[in-house]
DNA sequence: CGGTTAGTTGAGCTGGATCAAGCGTAGTGG
DNA sequence: CCACTACGCTTGATCCAGCTCAACTAACCG
């Protein structure tokens, strides 16, 4: 069930036998969320986290008008809402995007395990610090590069993170996203968005079409996007 | 030494006085670090982590053109690095703006402290995870917010973060940020910045000059801004 | 007092926004 | 089977917030 999870968490560390019983003994249940809907709320008291089995999510804020920036995007293996158990309480809204399909972890499992496994909570540390590696490179993206190097650099992201738990086919990948939900993501208009999208695919570099992304030539599309995988934290070291 | 770093956990948690002697036992050595310089860059291997005793730091990315985006500025008191400890290398550089005073600690006692101290893992945990909050308000009024209101925001968390660590004097604090500086915050040119606080001057919301910010009007920073503090944490719960 | 760094101001430009209309396709129900 | 609707995508025309370029001023410092 949580293999996706493994894969991700084995792609950076080494997981034993032993402690994979621990991770899988975390859940204490499994639920279906709807597409588009948000079901978490910002300020909300947590006391369990939530684990991402199948399906995309995000996270995001709002401003008063209405606009919304989208802060992170999640894919199956990933623990949209760790940082919860520390926070408590959220500063942003949850949301999926398609339908979901999630695993539910109490707290007071996470607290046991804080007791209990050193090493595994050094590991779940490690992934929201991640999380934070990812906020960066998107800073990065919003306050400095051009619209076509956004989106490119989302798509590169994507492609990375899709792949790890094998849910890349070469260089396609399916990623259920509206183009406002992009333009959500990367700071721009749902009209630029588009016109954007249409740029890349000219320029031979990528093509996005109703959720399913194809990348045309991988090499020109990190180079649009000025793509260093680095932030990812791909090599395996112990934590 | 550290009181400034207490002051800043302990408005988010209680730290008992042995768990105090727990975390002054950290520091193995204080160094100075001129200004205007990069102490880390990306990709460097670490075995200690910086606390900042004294001045203003920033983490930031650059572009191939020279481009920079800082992805959050550092204050007296805070772990600029403690997610090295789990990372090993950081995915962006650290540089001090002003002349700074920081304490090293080296990973070997974060990793007894993870073996010994389940609460204070859990509470740098929740340190490592507000950072990552930061990030998403940054991420927020890079993608979203109008320039006025950018600066407006930054002004205001800053006025918030000094203020826990007694840095503030009512209204008024340092903040030594040269206007390119301000600028690769907020993802604007300089000459933008500069006339973005004229008018923020203007509508007697603040007044910034030579690193003095000299608040007129908080009501109205506020709503310039649409700042609303919850990202920063200031509700003291169990960890 | 000469040099250097930071801030200021003006003029003109442009990347991405806004506004608006039209199109394609998948349901839905009659 | 077709009309109707809804949602997402596309395209054109126009606008403007923030950028660029350039020159000038102020403050600091040795």
């Amino acid at each position: 069930m949580i293999e996706k999870h493994l894969a991700k968490l084995r792609a950076r560390d080494e997981v034993s036998a032993e402690e994979e019983q621990v991770l899988r003994a975390l859940v204490s249940e499994v639920r279906e969320i709807p597409a588009k809907t948000t079901f978490i709320r910002a300020g909300q008291r947590l006391t369990t986290s939530t684990l991402l089995l199948e399906g995309l999510m995000c996270r995001y804020k709002d401003l008063s008008d209405g606009q919304r920036q989208i802060s992170e995007l999640h894919v199956a293996g990933d623990f949209v809402d760790l940082h919860s158990f520390t926070l408590k309480r959220l500063d942003h809204n949850l949301m999926a995007l398609s339908a979901c399909k999630i695993a539910v972890v109490p707290h007071e499992r996470l607290l046991a395990l804080s007791h209990e496994h050193p090493h595994l909570t050094r590991l779940y540390w490690f992934t929201t610090n991640m999380d934070a590696a990812v906020h960066r490179e998107w800073e990065l993206s919003l306050g400095r590069r051009s619209a076509i190097a956004r989106i490119a650099h989302l798509l590169a992201e994507m492609h990375v993170r899709l792949g790890l738990v094998g849910l890349t086919h070469g260089l396609e990948f399916r990623l259920p996203l509206t183009q406002v939900d992009l333009a959500e993501c990367v700071g721009l208009t749902p009209v630029h968005v588009n016109r954007t999208l249409k740029l890349l695919r000219e320029e031979g570099a990528v093509d996005m079409q109703r959720g399913r992304v194809r990348i045309l030539d991988l090499a020109r599309l990190h180079a649009i996007a000025e793509f260093n995988p680095q932030y990812l934290y791909l090599e395996s070291e112990p934590r």
